[in-house]
DNA sequence: CTGAAAGCGCTTACAG
DNA sequence: CTGAAAGCGCTTACAG
């Protein structure tokens, strides 16, 4: 592969000259520039960015390390960041951790050695040392959807506390009384704060929260699976599943129709996180929706500003409950069916905002 | 950040000796050996990943180029290309086209300027001038599921003809006669393919296929929707639709929901490409399923063939059928009901082996 | 077993 | 406007 000095060669000019050339250097005479160009284009000359690398000391590269690909809303964020990057001149080397704290520090480490710019983090866990190091160390980090607290690192990411309230209210009002949650891990934020908020919502209610009706998962959808069998294995079984994330409700569904149970006539179902799917499975699902996108592209953002020394802030967005028919509808059933029958299925108006694939 | 000069003057020897004990170079005394392994912890030192390249050449990093991350078909294969290049040693960065040629030449233009070991391809179209020189320049180069003809590089694919027939089979057996397809672009190899393989299958069973039941797609939601919206207003519009990807049948559901129509009972509807979701919706979905984690561990195997100097060769594996009751049931409607309610709802035995989310 | 030296392909102050 | 030179952080034949 030709190299800036084949190019120099070609055009009569010294490597630095070519440099200039590329580089936008204003310094160069049009009959340089032009020689140069030619040259390039005779060559097939391409620029290693490798060398650039080494010698500029910035790959004008971001690390994405995120907990797990195949779940639709990480998906969407990894598409978003790279997205935003790309129009910042930036590249992005994805990470899937997937939800296994040694294969994130395995990407962090790579990510670390490639010398990337900045790091965008989804922490599948509380942190190891490794990567409380290396938001030390002083590479640029942001942490994106899920954080780790008492790291002064920047978090974008949103605040479902209202929205999960708004679905507490929504459930409540159509007479459901046993709630159960499944939980996400303990050691993400985002797995403990959801719980959280939940509980205090059945408090407003004066609703309880058994220990029996929090489930253990693990964002996975095989933990859903487990947690909702257990809970239909009690003696009283709630009637109202929540699931912390995507993956968990899908498993959730699973386990209630291996049952021979139906959402919602038998159970409802309501989830975290609202993916283009669940306007189309059966039921719908009702969900809290994030603003995926905008909270990849504000992450980038941020991260961008830390790299080029401008100052950057965490932020917080909103998320929002979209109402489908997985909780059950206020009318009588048959009233509800010739509804279902006159309607398109789709999400309900409030839902508007929901990006359909 | 620490250099290996650094380590060198900590542990009291030269580069040289750092670098040889870092890649486990023979002849090395154990007495330095273990000085530099605590001058690397004292300090520590991560190697420079770029200066290292730059010097041997070697990046140990595969591009993956794939039309859509959003497509779960193609977050599966990034998912599997990532676990086996890991396992070689190998990280991968995935550049995503959206179906676009400029920005899949953009990925590719990075991904070689980036000096990438090799290149995994899943081409967007017929193969811009970029890409057929990348292909001709040297840099390994495989392609993966999409493939570009005439080019000499080693293509991983499945093979879904006798899937398709099996498919127009199981129509022809539900009393269909008149099927539709919903075509992908006519520049991707697997967007003619599947045409073909179709048309082939109704001629054995003597059935036409109208220019009118031929819709043209581009793999995305959207214009399943419109082809199927077009399909609906035909005079005589057909008993099935077959998409034959997993967005378009997503949208081909949308526009029949949107008509207040219902699958299977008022059109049937088959998709190519399978996923976790087809088991969820209303109804499941009958789809022929590629082994995709599988195609994405072969591509890699043969990608890391070719860079390593061995002789690799082109993989095709085989598609299959999986029933599920979006194309109807060969029962009345009441047994079928009855069925239903007694069995849970996945996949047919056939479908096995469909991984789960 | 070890180190000095060259060199990978660039960029960039420096001098002219 | 231009070029010679140094240097980014490594690896590796070469000589000892």
């Amino acid at each position: 592969m030709a190299s800036i000095k084949d190019v120099a060669a070609e055009a009569g000019v010294s490597a630095a000259t070519v440099s200039r050339v590329l580089n936008g250097h204003p310094s160069v005479s049009s009959g340089a520039r032009t020689r140069v160009l030619a040259a390039v284009d005779a060559l097939g000359y391409r620029p290693n960015a490798v060398a650039r690398s080494l010698r500029t000391d910035q790959t004008h590269t971001l690390g994405l390390v995120i907990s797990d690909v195949l779940n639709p809303y990480f998906t969407e964020l990894a598409r978003s960041v790279e997205e935003e990057a790309r129009a910042h001149g930036y590249s992005v080397i994805i990470g899937n951790a997937d939800e296994q704290p040694e294969l994130q520090d395995h990407h962090v480490r790579n990510l670390l050695d490639r010398r990337i710019d900045g790091l965008l983090v989804s922490p599948t866990d509380g942190g190891s040392p490794l990567m409380l190091d290396a938001a030390h160390t002083g590479t640029p980090m942001v942490f994106v959807d899920r954080w780790i607290p008492g790291v002064d690192v920047p978090v974008v990411r949103a605040d479902g506390r209202e929205a999960v309230r708004d679905l507490v209210t929504h459930l409540h009002g159509l007479g459901h009384r046993r709630l159960a949650i499944i939980a996400g891990p303990a050691a993400t934020m985002t797995g403990s704060e959801r719980v959280e908020a939940f509980q205090e919502a059945l408090r407003e209610y004066g609703l309880p929260l058994p220990d029996a009706y929090v489930g253990q998962g693990d964002f996975q959808a095989a933990s859903g699976r487990r947690a909702t069998e257990a809970f239909l294995n009690l003696p009283e079984p709630p009637e109202v599943v929540f699931a912390t994330d995507n993956l968990m409700a899908l498993g959730a569904l699973d386990a209630i129709r291996a049952r021979g149970m139906s959402v919602p006539h038998d159970i409802a179902l309501a989830a975290f996180d609202d993916i283009p799917w669940f306007v189309h499975t059966d039921p719908p699902i009702t969900a809290i929706a994030q603003p995926t996108g905008e909270l990849g592209r504000a992450a980038v953002r941020a991260l961008v500003d830390r790299i080029e020394g401008r100052p950057s802030q965490s932020v917080t967005l909103t998320a929002r409950l979209v109402v489908r028919r997985s909780c059950g509808e206020p009318r009588t059933r048959c009233d509800a069916r010739r509804a279902r029958r006159r309607a398109p299925p789709g999400p309900a108006p409030r839902a508007a905002r929901v990006r359909k694939p």
